[in-house]
DNA sequence: AAACAGACCAACCGCCATGCG
DNA sequence: ACGCATGGCGGTTGGTCTGTT
């Protein structure tokens, strides 16, 4: 007899079931869980399930929040400038995905650790002809989500009230002075970084820009797309 | 046009650390 | 000191979408 008709006959699967839904999240469910959050504040997520009468259990709830609904996510593509700092951070701390978000304000280690793992990891295994290829349609999906993603936000940024606003703003408050990108903090402590390996150890310079940085750069990134981990290593080492 | 392969990403799972009674 | 509850993290899975054959 399997577990599934053991529970069937006994009650508890049933039962299980009922407690607590699992799969893709609706959108009465969002609704209810940034509401909670928004009244409440983030924490103790086992009793947000219970209270905001959603039948998900605390983690999922937790989850959701954090990779999804927070209102101070950046969400669209990874511009490659953030793509350099993953790589960056990568070489040096490994899977530290939750690490590695830090230094990336408004993105999740989710998001992180998915982008690494689809751009990264099987990159090194093409051939350079497959690479352009896959980097072309990948690209192209990219800009088709962008233009999806700005139609939302739009959308999400003319239903926002006044509190709203006011919340996003103060959290925007709290978080940017722990922004690892400062460029007074870089001058004060005359980081120079033109070769990955020279950030600091603990303290993290990168200025994030506008998204909009092409030419030389993209150049050298391009270059990069192809190397497997061990060149990756003998690249970051190089003296500037 | 249909089948297939690969990319992408949301969500789940298991483990570990921490805080509290 | 111990056990329990909770939260955080990294690894993995499964569904969906898109491009290729």
């Amino acid at each position: 007899m399997s577990l599934a008709m053991m529970g069937e006959q006994f009650g508890w699967g049933v039962i299980e079931e009922e407690a607590w839904r699992k799969g893709p999240w609706t959108a009465e469910e969002d609704r209810l869980l940034t509401e909670y959050v928004r009244l409440h504040g983030e924490g103790r997520w086992n009793s947000v399930a219970r209270l905001a009468g959603l039948k998900r259990n605390g983690k999922s709830c937790r989850l959701r929040w954090v990779n999804y609904l927070r209102p101070d996510l950046k969400r669209g593509q990874i511009t490659p400038h953030e793509e350099s700092i993953i790589l960056e951070l990568h070489a040096r701390w490994g899977n530290r995905w939750s690490t590695i978000a830090r230094s990336l304000p408004g993105r999740t280690d989710n998001e992180i650790k998915n982008y690494w793992r689809t751009h990264f990891k099987k990159k090194a295994k093409l051939s350079p002809d497959n690479s352009d290829q896959a980097k072309a349609r990948t690209l192209k999906r990219q800009h088709f989500q962008q233009q999806l993603l700005q139609q939302k936000q739009q959308q999400q940024y003319l239903q926002l009230n006044e509190s709203d606003m006011k919340r996003m703003m103060s959290l925007l408050e709290e978080t940017e002075p722990k922004a690892p990108f400062m460029p007074q903090l870089r001058q004060e402590m005359g980081a120079a970084t033109s070769c990955p390996n020279m950030v600091e150890e603990q303290s993290l310079f990168y200025p994030m820009g506008n998204g909009n940085e092409t030419s030389n750069e993209d150049v050298v990134w391009d270059g990069l797309w192809n190397l497997d981990d061990y060149q990756w290593k003998l690249w970051c080492s190089k003296p500037s």
